[in-house]
DNA sequence: AATGAATGAGGATTCATTCAT
DNA sequence: TATGAATGAATCCTCATTCAT
């Protein structure tokens, strides 16, 4: 048998991902996913307690290379470096392993934000809260909050082809350099320099 | 009768889109829609001919605006102001009316697009492509287009208060213009002088 | 049209009622009830909320009748006669309206217990304490406490044709008789007379 | 690996029984027994070909212990004395043995009528019917049986702790006596004497 | 301008059971 | 003496939709 094929477990989680993020989460159902890997849906039942378990774990996954970037950044003196660099990672993160998570993630904030995540995480603050920290400084104003938002707004989305970027044609790598490019000078005039 | 109420046609595209925008499109029922309104889901059907109908009905409203917006745009000389001034009037009509709109229609891309549109706007080119067309002239690269459609992207995220923007305390009119500004920033250099 | 038959929803109860007694709560599904009534699952769905919704309401029901009845026993003065006056009075209930219901309140007692009932009545004493109260006075001992419990529980028995009474041919009348006098034989001896 | 722990086959009994009679047959899945011994499912069906079939031999050796109770009253002389004795041993069996099962008995009487029993028992007469036998006399009229049925239900009853019986506070040996009193008090008056 | 009653298709989930290892 | 992985059938329930009134 040489185990052909990845655990099952993965590739339903890599099935579900990838409808999810086509679809939407409540229009992907059960059934549609067990079809597409030639399983029934019990099957899915015996890796998975339910379908928010499916989104949860894929959701664990991303959060889980998000967190090892903020423990980094975390890590790090406060400078202007700090920043582009983070965007920099963030943006390689997104674009390598997150492309088919980013569309699924926007499309369903609220959903993902109602997740219950495994205990410890709990009362932590949130991802977002932490990556604000990373940006906004106290008595930074409105303005620097908005524009580090939207920086890293555009990266998410120029990761995630969204808009009219699913026409444009050019290799990744280049997307990649004019994205971050262009988030780093959405920063806040004031910390470019 | 005397319309002591607004029409309930009004009514249920409000309530609708209001629920659409929170839960998204597949989540909500009709049912909920009826509940929230003290009528029956046939009455829904009275007003309506479908749920998909209902959207329609409302992104038609919206795609009007729309095209009044590029209708003018396409009358004007493609200078750099004209640029600018799109983008200008493109945060206006977002910040104004579309802000319910926005975090539904980035929910729900592939829905809107799916979307038959009434006859004759069936061929012609998507608004999308119109505005493409508008930022990027022939012979423009790779970084003009993906900066341009940032630039758009932007407008449209500041409105919708998604990522952390939900939690960014100031007038909306203030965020308008760091976001426009932003935006205006973010369109390819060559451009902007 | 003229109603010719009895109302949708009573009709789903009485063939809920008559299939839960015969078969057990858990063991008979919707789509067998439905089957009987020659209509849809949904159809079911339209009449009661839930299957635990269409179990309350007949509940209920048969709660509302031991209700009166109780509210008549509390009024009375608590004599040897209210006793006995209350047991035939149980019986009359039982053996007109409760044989069906019986059997299946016995087969399910936990589940009833469980049941939420509408509100008012959720802190109020329970039917059970209340006949209890009926029969045992402050200060009478185990035996007296057994004695009514036993008494009350032949009673039960008895309209519910359990055990071997299937079997026993005799009109209604003549078992009620018959049971309602061993019931009260088996009262506590002290007060019998 | 010196039977560290009592058979399995014995535990997986008594885990059932206890899970059928406080839930009932069908709410009790197997996973659930399955969990509470910390084995799988599939373990189970090492031990027993099915879940009806774990019923059965939980049964078998309840019947098995009437059966030698029936034998004996069947050996005896049909006295007055052999009938008191009867009630006497069944409470016995009843309250030592059956506490348990009783109840489980009661919400589940078609279930375990329509259990197949092991090949010989299928057409010997039931123990319901042979019990009948010892009480019934031929020519004897319906009060006789009724009453005779009802004293076996009253000890039945009393050893399960149904009614408002689970509230009494009293040793088992005091319930006992007073339960086995008052179902001798039941039978027919002619027969007391 | 609306309702009451119903339907058919499909949703997620659970179950008893099987079988190769 | 068990387990891991899976199945098929059934469960309760919800939905968009219809139609006679």
């Amino acid at each position: 048998m040489e185990k052909q094929q990845k655990d099952m477990k993965k590739r339903i989680q890599e099935t579900a991902l990838k409808l999810f993020a086509k679809q939407g989460y409540e229009k992907t159902s059960l059934r549609e996913i067990a079809e597409r890997l030639d399983i029934t849906k019990a099957a899915i039942y015996y890796h998975f307690q339910s379908k928010e378990d499916i989104l949860r774990s894929i959701a664990g996954d991303i959060f889980g290379a998000m967190e090892e970037l903020l423990a980094w950044a975390e890590s790090e003196p406060a400078t202007e470096e700090r920043r582009r660099e983070f965007l920099q990672r963030f943006a390689d993160l997104s674009f390598a392993r997150l492309r088919q998570f980013i569309p699924f993630a926007i499309a369903n904030l609220n959903l993902l934000q109602s997740l219950q995540l495994p205990k410890d995480r709990a009362k932590a603050p949130s991802p977002i809260d932490r990556i604000r920290a990373l940006f906004v400084e106290p008595g930074s104003g409105v303005e620097d909050e908005i524009r580090s938002n939207l920086a890293l707004m555009v990266v998410f989305l120029g990761a995630s082809r969204l808009g009219g970027l699913s026409n444009v044609e050019a290799p990744p790598e280049q997307i990649e350099r004019i994205v971050v490019s262009a988030a780093i000078g959405l920063l806040p005039p004031s910390r470019r320099g």
